[in-house]
RNA sequence: GGCCCGGUGGUUCAGUUGGUUAGAACGCCGCCCUGUCACGGCGGAGGUCGUGGGUUCGAGUCCCAUCCGGGUCGCCA
């Protein structure tokens, strides 16, 4: 029997009270943790999003109405307690903030009775992920849940008071948007008025914010929902925030400057961790030559070198085609792992063939200074050692080889780098290690699509230097875009944009786009363009990664209140759904069933 | 779409080469208990082993298909 809260009013949260609070008479009100019934004395943990608070139910205190009520709380019942702040007569229990004190109830209200839940509300719960989501009303109970959502709300409010402080105006963009057939599928909504046309849901809120810049704004960020039609992976949901921003009468440094700014000043408030800046910078080229990836893990070393000179004599066939065919060999040293069993080599040679790799070629380094490896025999001692050499192969060392186009190589030994750092347990999750990757690529050749796309998006300015290399060489030309990484995972990243038409056109020509085409698709950005626009650049972070990160969480689901699950449904509300057929008719849409 | 892992009372798990009535812990229900806090004591209920086929004298266990969840590759301007 529910009752109500009328003429009461709650007076702390839970751990909200302390010694200092002894002697007063409180009101407190949450759930029930746990009853525990002594028979003449019931003590109640009870539980609000701030903590556990002890109350002690006695008949002589609380009056016999009271006290059989009290006899009744079951788990999750949330009730109203009245009474006095005292320091425990019992022992302390040092496992609560609240151990040394408990609150000797005069009286109790329940306020809402409660079914047994279908796990038990507790942090670090090893219920199954499945459950847990369907009823996540509940385990959004649970105290770990609620500190990573309460540390994400405090994110949120201190990068709107720092940008604000720097000058940024957070203004919102429509969700409710024109398609666009680059990059990331859309969510498409119907339009009941115009049938057979539909909005996007954004996938950012990059045009528009170019668009503010170009009214004046000079200085925009949003805490903006995002929404890509793409599979999921444990840090990747179809909808998800960005921190966006954008910047007039700026460059490169400028957004990086502020940007290093912001992240100091998250990470101090919020974690007491010094990011030490500048934050380091990496051209892309040097990222992938060096690591193989272009979000570099700097936690730990590894890296790659390239000994594509030190073999080319070689008789080994597999690094002769790859040179032959304009590849590359590179290996990574796994220093001290060269007694490492071949089962676990053919493992990582397993790992390695995921990523493209026809194969891993290893040397293995005895602690006698010989070599176990499954190319000796077409090698001569002397090239053997000179391959160890360039590795800095010492005894006890296990080098692994790649050959192949350097695009397989860097992927390939890319991920076994990050493999090898898994197994060695080298990576520590409160080891913050930033790094800028800057000059991406412009363009990226599209084998599926047959021609150039953008790296980044269309509206990416060029390098300077590198324009002239547009039309005699388009993959070499580099963009001012850069990304911010943290410990291998891509944060955020961002870009100049072009705000000269005649560079746009080209841009759109390159990209295989008519000038009909481009002005259909983009002509309000292009009209816009026409009439006075300011050199501008912009970032957007992934607000749920750096939760992630900042919480320590293993998976992005951890930080959102309402996740999707993997085929982007939501277990709680079973959305999507079909939906009647009147709503059907009213939009114009057939559903052709297969 | 490919590959890998998982699905057994409410929860988390065990279950041997296929062999009696599928076990445990926690939770739940009832009774008892005035200093518990992983409370304790006594008693009790609760399972078509994800689903559907198949093999077999016999299937939680083996085979096939399928559903659900996770990870990953493709994908993610």
């Amino acid at each position: 029997m529910a009752e109500s809260m009328l003429g009461l009013k709650r007076s702390h949260r839970c751990t909200e009270l302390s010694l200092e609070n002894a002697g007063q008479e409180v009101t407190v009100m949450g759930w029930v943790q746990k009853s525990r019934n002594k028979g003449g004395i019931i003590f109640v943990d009870l539980r609000d999003r701030s903590g556990i608070l002890q109350i002690i139910f006695e008949e002589s205190d609380c009056g016999s109405e009271s006290f059989a009520k009290a006899e009744k709380l079951r788990s999750e019942f949330v009730i109203a307690v009245t009474g006095v702040v005292e320091k425990r007569s019992g022992a302390a229990n040092e496992n609560l903030a609240t151990g040394a004190i408990e609150v000797r109830a005069k009286s109790l209200r329940i306020l809402s009775e409660s079914e047994t839940p279908p796990f038990h509300i507790e942090e670090n719960s090893r219920t199954k992920e499945e459950l847990r989501l369907k009823y996540r009303f509940l385990d959004l109970r649970r105290p770990d849940i609620q500190r990573n959502l309460m540390f994400r709300s405090r994110i949120a409010i201190l990068t709107r008071q720092f940008l604000a402080e720097e000058g940024f105006l957070e203004i919102e963009t429509p969700t409710l948007i024109k398609s666009t057939p680059e990059g990331a599928r859309d969510y498409l909504v119907p339009s009941r008025v115009h049938p057979g046309s539909f909005y996007a849901l954004p996938q950012s809120p990059q045009l528009f914010k170019q668009l503010l810049m170009c009214s004046g704004y000079d200085r925009y960020f949003q805490l903006a929902r995002c929404y890509r039609d793409e599979d999921l992976r444990a840090d990747r949901q179809p909808e998800f925030t960005q921190i966006d921003m954008e910047m007039s009468f700026v460059d490169v440094d400028d957004v990086l400057d502020v940007n290093e700014r912001l992240l100091h000043r998250l990470f101090k408030e919020l974690l007491n961790v010094e990011v030490p800046l500048p934050i380091p910078r990496m051209t892309w080229q040097e990222a992938m030559n060096r690591f193989g990836s272009d979000k570099p893990d700097l936690r730990f070393g590894m890296e790659l070198k390239d000994v594509s000179e030190v073999v080319k004599d070689c008789e080994f066939v597999v690094f002769k085609s790859a040179l032959e065919n304009g590849g590359t060999v590179r290996g990574i040293n796994a220093q001290g792992q060269g007694a490492m069993p071949r089962k676990k080599i053919d493992a990582l040679v397993a790992y390695a063939k995921d990523f493209g790799a026809k194969g891993l070629a290893y040397v293995a380094i005895q602690e006698d200074g010989s070599y176990k490896s499954s190319f000796a025999k077409f090698m001569t001692e002397e090239q053997m050692k000179a391959l160890a050499d360039a590795m800095e192969g010492k005894p006890g060392d296990l080098l692994l080889f790649a050959a192949d186009k350097k695009e397989v190589v860097w992927s390939v030994l890319g991920n076994l780098r990050l493999e090898l750092a898994r197994q060695l347990d080298l990576l520590k999750k409160d080891d913050y290690k930033f790094l800028w990757v800057t000059e991406f690529p412009l363009l990226e050749y599209s084998e599926e699509e047959n021609r150039y796309v953008a790296m980044h998006h269309p509206f990416t300015m060029p390098m300077d230097e590198d324009w002239h290399l547009i039309d005699s060489d388009p993959g070499a030309v580099r963009a001012k875009a850069y990304d911010i990484v943290l410990n291998g995972t891509e944060l955020g990243g961002g870009s100049v944009r072009i705000h000269q038409s005649d560079i746009q056109s080209k841009m759109f020509e390159v990209l295989g786009f008519t000038p009909e085409k481009a002005q259909e698709q983009f002509g309000f950005l292009l009209d816009a363009f026409k009439y006075g626009v300011p050199p501008h650049a912009g970032l957007a972070y992934g607000f749920d990664r750096l939760a992630m990160l900042m919480v320590g969480a293993d998976n992005i689901r951890d930080v959102i209140a309402f996740p999707k699950v993997k085929d982007a449904s939501c277990l709680m509300t079973e959305a999507p759904t079909p939906v009647d057929e009147k709503q059907l008719q009213e939009l114009g849409i057939a559903i052709v069933k297969e």
